[in-house]
RNA sequence: GGGAGUAUAGCUCAGCUGGGAGAGCGUCCGCCUCACACGCGGGAGGUCACGGGUUCGAGCCCCGUUGCGCCCACCA
């Protein structure tokens, strides 16, 4: 052999140089080719500023899979990989970063700023990239992008354009949130409520004209500084008599109404609320139906501004002691009580987000989602698993416009220009030279820029060279599949499909993936601040990343969350050494010899039994990965390869290939474990590409093939092939399998040493049953470790006192009375006698029921009855044996 | 308040359209058998959360109960 292969599999350096290899070849790279099917996914792109977490890993590997399998079946097989430029995620990092300097990013300016932002991308924005390259990602670099390149600054400028057109993005005074720390608006989807213990104030306020006080209670005493009213339930007899009057508003001194609202709960509190329209969204709209004042209290920095008298400059938490502390010196508080709610909470950095109505640009979201509701209800785009459609469409049905201004400085401008002059307002996919109404030339470009998943939405298509007419879009769009985190799914997911339907006129994908959390190995979100999170490429330098990803993949099903453990990873890793160390094996028995494609008259039994199996797990395989079942389909690749190729072919064809003497059956038994250990590796190289292909191209070398391809990955997915459908074979195989289980075990329960040697009788009335003995008479001696077998059609000269082993179809006797206890012998047939009692019971049964005869189908019915006629073949031999014994 | 999940071996989880309960790890017994101790052979271990129902037949379908997390939601 002229390639030594180690005994141990080690993944480190032959991963990198692969990979280094399948990118110089140009492997990932795809062209729109007319005379293929295009098969094309879009990557998720991460945030520049993310690390590669296990969410990554599990999220590309998924994809990988796809890929590389799709492209094996012969699709033109486009991953199109890139970034995202994370607008707040990154804009926040940089602040920080300033921060240490003792700068803040206003003593630099935006331009400045900007540029800063800019150098930390080449820094670090390639470092994600280069850390899903360690994974064995199949992605088309050359084609690699991000999403403020000018390709999608571009996109993102013609659909802002057009759907202000269409009057579809307008700017307007609304209640939005407000994150006071990272000072920018967010969207709905960006707050996250936590629930918190707090307390509900009870306060009064005096009724102007008379000596009575309106009580309620309030969970933010502070924002009495905005109140404008006082609101009661039309209905609520306890205050009808106070609608229309006045209360006096403490400490600020003003006079407001009390109004009737059914907004208002009776039950709740004491059936009264204060009136924030500039600090609350059910507030906002009262004040709207009652036409009341917005007193806006708050700095952007959250401090109480100068409407708060007083209190100005103050902290809204300290406000909110201070001002509990006047009202009660006052008189006016009631009481306080514990209470725990739910409150909003920017998802970046966790500080509870201020309400408050402020003038920003927003998408009107109820005719663009139509066909984004009608794209996933009929199907055209398929949702896996398909429960998913029920959170996609709660969003959906109680979708609002989107707040889209960000007060950000890093991320796509906003392409709106106002006149200096005349203050008309111009949106423009380029800057305007010159005011189209009254003709002065200096306009002031929007300060703000757009959510950072305003560009994403387009991602599908931007990537594809959008807005400009490539044959790129034409070819590759609508894309395939798309992968990613059910916790996206509002962030993205919904924005790319009616993105898609409103630019492309096509859904952006057919297919979406969902997967779930990747959790630590007691079940805990990893995270930062817990500390918990394992870092992937540790593991693939430990491990590999075939064992990493093959860990990710199996034992979980599609939008589960999974957990990750360390045993998971050394099994996935203890796999990759098994196929390593059989291939070594096979390897080994092929040095200097040249296999040939046998005559069919040369395969033995087991060689069609494995070539059999090897061919529905083809089809099973491909079936699974085709209706995205991949830990299904990784489970079936790997008890195929470990159990049926190891265990038990290779074991069995041991003696033929240490049988110099028959050539012909030696040379089957070379060609066939050849061919199924290439097929299986080829089932195997989407989840582990890095072995595979190790070993395949070291088997191509080795032996000289020039049928085999330079790369697996390049290589043509295994098929079904109906020749290879040996269905009498497997039958017969696995007669003697389980004749061998059964020698094994008794060999096992009466602790026969393992190199003690027996003889073996089979016996079987059945010709056809014995023939299969005998012509596996090599590998059944070795596996049982008999000298010799004999072959009887019935019990002549077997002794009362031999080792009996009942299968169906056969006995198996093994003379050991020497060395067994005839008690033990006794109470194991005994117990074989009670599974059989019981099997006999529950057959008998559900043969004698007419229901059943009458409705189950033939085939099911039949085969009940061979079974019972097996088990009562199997019954009378134990009895028989049991009362030989007992003669005794 | 609404929604969608989940509950299967000691642990972590599979189980496709209903037809005799599976894997990995752990555990026990025996093996350094010339591919692999990251291994080989054998074993133990489950009223498939609970209660009903549909069916000839239910881990799987329907209804209800309980436990556990998850998502959504403007009751002050």
């Amino acid at each position: 052999m002229s390639k030594e292969l180690a005994k141990t599999y080690d993944p480190k350096g032959i991963e990198d140089s692969l990979y280094k290899k399948w990118v110089e070849k140009k492997y990932f790279h795809a062209e729109a080719d007319r005379s293929k099917k295009p098969f094309t996914i879009v990557m998720p792109p991460p945030n520049i500023t993310g690390q590669l977490h296990m969410g990554h890993a599990l999220d590309n590997t998924m994809q990988d899979i796809l890929t590389r399998f799709k492209r094996m079946q012969g699709y033109n097989a486009l991953w199109q990989p890139g970034t995202d430029h994370a607008s707040i995620a990154t804009e926040v990092r940089i602040i920080n970063t300033l921060k240490e300097q003792g700068i803040t990013k206003e003593d630099l300016g935006r331009e400045k700023f900007l540029e800063k932002c800019w150098e930390w991308r080449k820094e670090y924005g390639g470092r994600i990239t280069s850390q899903l390259k360690k994974l064995g990602s199949s992605c088309d670099w050359d084609r690699e992008r991000f999403t403020m390149d000018e390709g999608c600054n571009k996109a993102v400028n013609e659909v802002f354009v057009r759907l202000y057109d269409k009057g579809l993005i307008y700017k307007g005074q609304k209640m939005i949130n407000w994150c006071p720390v990272c000072q920018t608006t967010i969207s709905d989807a960006e707050v996250e409520y936590q629930n918190q213990a707090s307390h509900l104030w009870h306060i009064k306020y005096p009724v102007i004209g008379t000596d009575d006080y309106l009580t309620f209670a309030t969970t933010r005493p502070e924002t009495m500084l905005g109140d404008t009213a006082v609101a009661v339930n039309p209905n609520d007899d306890r205050y009808k008599n106070l609608v229309g009057r006045k209360v006096m508003l403490p400490i600020i001194n003003r006079e407001m109404p009390v109004v009737a609202d059914d907004y208002v709960d009776m039950e709740f509190g004491t059936g009264v609320v204060k009136i924030t329209p500039a600090h609350d969204p059910n507030d906002f709209e009262v004040g709207k139906r009652h036409d009341l004042e917005i007193v806006n209290i708050l700095n952007d920095d959250g401090t109480i501004n100068q409407n708060g008298g007083k209190y100005a400059g103050m902290d809204r938490y300290e406000a909110r002691k201070a001002i509990v502390k006047e009202l009660d010196e006052m008189g006016l508080l009631v009481k306080i009580e514990d209470y725990s709610h739910d409150v909003g909470t920017h998802d970046r950095c966790h500080t509870t987000v201020e309400p408050l109505v402020k003038e920003q640009w927003f998408v009107k979201m109820d005719e663009l989602i139509r066909p984004a509701v009608e794209g996933v209800k009929k199907k055209d785009i398929r949702l896996v698993p398909e429960n998913m459609e029920k959170t996609y469409f709660n969003w959906t049905d109680n979708i609002r416009d989107w707040c889209i201004s960000r007060q950000l400085w890093w991320g796509h401008r906003i392409p709106a220009y106002t006149c200096e002059k005349c203050g008309e307002l111009t949106v423009s996919r380029t800057a305007p030279e010159k005011c189209p109404k009254c003709g002065h030339d200096h306009l002031i470009q929007d300060p703000d820029t757009l959510d950072t998943w305003f560009s994403s939405a387009l991602w599908p298509f931007s990537t594809l060279g959008w807005p400009e007419k490539t044959e790129e879009l034409d070819y590759f769009y609508p894309t395939d599949v798309l992968v990613t985190g059910y916790d996206i799914i509002f962030f993205w997911v919904i924005r790319m499909i009616f993105s898609g339907y409103e630019q492309m006129g096509a859904e952006p994908f057919k297919t979406v993936l969902f997967h779930g959390l990747v959790r630590d190995e007691k079940g805990r979100k990893m995270s930062k601040s817990l500390g918990n999170g394992i870092d992937p490429l540790e593991v693939i330098d430990k491990y590999g990343a075939d064992a990493l990803r093959f860990m990710l993949i199996t034992g979980n099903a599609p939008g589960n969350d999974m957990r990750f453990s360390f045993e998971k990873v050394e099994a996935a890793r203890n796999f990759a050494n098994k196929i390593w160390n059989a291939s070594r094996f096979i390897l080994m028995n092929m040095d200097n010899k040249t296999v040939t494609k046998p005559d069919e008259s040369d395969l033995a039994p087991v060689d069609r039994w494995i070539l059999s199996r090897m061919n529905r797990i083809v089809r099973e395989v491909t079936d699974n990965m085709e209706k995205y079942e991949l830990g299904v389909a990784a489970a079936k690749i790997y008890d195929f390869i470990w159990s049926e190729l190891c265990d038990w072919y290779i074991e069995m064809v041991k003696p033929r290939l240490y049988n110099t003497d028959d050539v012909a059956s030696q040379n089957a038994a070379l060609y066939t474990l050849k061919k199924v250990l290439v097929t299986s590796l080829k089932l195997l190289h989407p989840y582990m590409p890095f072995v595979t292909e190790e070993i395949y191209c070291t088997v191509k070398e080795e032996t000289g093939d020039n049928d085999m391809d330079e790369s697996i990955m390049i290589s043509d997915w295994p098929v079904y092939e109906a020749a290879l459908d040996y269905a009498r074979d497997e039958k017969s195989i696995e007669t003697i399998m389980s004749a061998v289980k059964g020698v094994r075990n008794v060999r096992a329960s009466m602790n026969v040493p393992p190199k003690r040697e027996a003889d073996a009788t089979v016996v079987s009335d059945d010709n056809e049953v014995l023939e299969s003995f005998k012509t596996g008479e090599l590998y059944f001696k070795a596996l049982i470790n008999a000298p010799r077998v004999i072959y009887q059609t019935d019990k002549k000269g077997i002794p009362d006192d031999a080792v009996s082993v009942v299968t169906g179809d056969a006995t198996v006797y093994i003379p050991l009375a020497e060395l067994i206890d005839i008690d033990e012998e006794i109470a194991r047939l005994e117990k074989e006698e009670k599974r059989l009692e019981g099997e006999l019971k529950r057959s008998n049964a559900m043969l004698s029921n007419e229901k059943f005869l009458s409705k189950a189908p033939e085939s099911k019915i039949a085969e009940e009855k061979e079974k019972l006629a097996s088990y009562e073949k199997m019954m009378a031999e134990v009895k028989e044996r049991i009362a030989g014994l007992k003669k005794d």
